[in-house]
DNA sequence: CGACCTATGTGACAATTGTTACTGTTTGCG
DNA sequence: CGCAAACAGTAACAATTGTCACATAGGTCG
């Protein structure tokens, strides 16, 4: 476990990672489990070992809209911010694959702000990188219209998967951009015709 | 101006407060100056001691989207952020009224959160309340139409101002939710009808 | 007063998005 | 096989939002 959190988190001091393995407990969950769901208390920061989750903002009437992806080495800034004053999530994470998660109590997580450079660091840096890719979504939403938020979203799920055959029903991809079937499939037609992607059966192929 | 910062800032401690008076500036602006811009260079921290003020996300376009507001007593989530890297601002502040702001040079920012817990509290918690402000505006923008939007943008605008007798134009309006002035005009004649606000030449009373 | 500027109101229409309804196609399974 | 369930296409229409054109009203200033 020493090399594979070495290998992730490459920025960790020996003494941080001799510190996650004695403190921290490590949870797994399937494909498509609900990891953190909204509401729920918040006792863990969590760190991403394996596999990718989605993180969602869930609107009064049961809509969840996609924010961002979280990947190996990184964390959930959602986890550290309310993990400061025990708080409640204000978000809804979901498991992309089978994933593995560093489970740091709060308590500890506040401590080694103190004792571990490199996890104060890491703290920051995740705080920022969240930050802006919040800031990414308030554009796509605000400025843009359908089309290209389709377009925009279609790049992030082929960033995330690193590859450009999407494994993605038109259902999924509307519900995650609050959206409706309908409306998904008339752009995405049109993106056909305009040749950036091609059309399959439960998968779409970027073309760009 | 120890009194005073100790009043707008009451948890800090007086070690923070000596710190602060010795080592940082002072800066004001006047209602409506740009504080900073877009790809501008982030060299300080600011906290807020007077005035308030108002953070935009700028669209290629020349859109100006509000996020939220700055107050006294708070401090510029963004500026910490980028400061830790020296990096540009993703946003745009502008000074409703007039302003004044403490500087805080961005290697004291970092020197200080190992040496006062309550800068370090301080931090963690703008960091959180500025994310969770973020989330609201995901929402606003995710969830609601244009009718809604509007209705929280009144109620966020009066909350700052501490009044209900909002003195804004139509136009001001559309360009803070990126939209047209016509459009605003339409939903606030049936807000009008009604009855949750009562049009004037030059301002909104609100009625709720 | 008259010229001019800003703010607002409004009607007509276009474009986008949401909704309903129905079709066909593929897949998995008893 | 036959049937149900999930997925996809599409037409028709409604609702919302964006755009254009123009009217009106109030305020400022020479």
């Amino acid at each position: 476990m020493q090399d594979s959190l070495k290998k992730t988190f490459p920025t960790f001091s020996n003494e941080l990672i001799q510190d996650i393995q004695n403190n921290a407990s490590i949870q797994t969950f399937k494909a498509g489990d609900v990891i953190m769901r909204t509401g729920q208390y918040i006792n863990n920061t969590m760190l991403i070992t394996k596999g990718q989750l989605k993180v969602f903002r869930e609107g009064e009437n049961g809509g969840e809209f996609l924010m961002y992806y979280l990947q190996p080495g990184q964390a959930c800034a959602v986890s550290m911010i309310c993990a400061s004053k025990s708080q409640t999530s204000q978000i809804m994470a979901k498991a992309v694959d089978d994933v593995e998660l560093i489970m740091v109590p709060l308590s500890l997580m506040e401590k080694w702000m103190m004792e571990h450079r490199t996890w104060y660091e890491f703290v920051i840096f995740t705080y920022r990188i969240r930050f802006e890719e919040l800031l990414e979504v308030v554009d796509s939403i605000a400025f843009r219209a359908m089309d290209e938020r389709l377009e925009f979203y279609l790049k992030r799920h082929s960033d995330a998967c690193g590859s450009k055959d999407l494994k993605l029903s038109h259902q999924e991809i509307a519900t995650e951009l609050n959206t409706s079937r309908e409306v998904i499939s008339r752009l995405l037609k049109k993106m056909e015709q305009r040749e950036l992607v091609k059309l399959h059966r439960n998968h779409i192929e970027l073309l760009t």
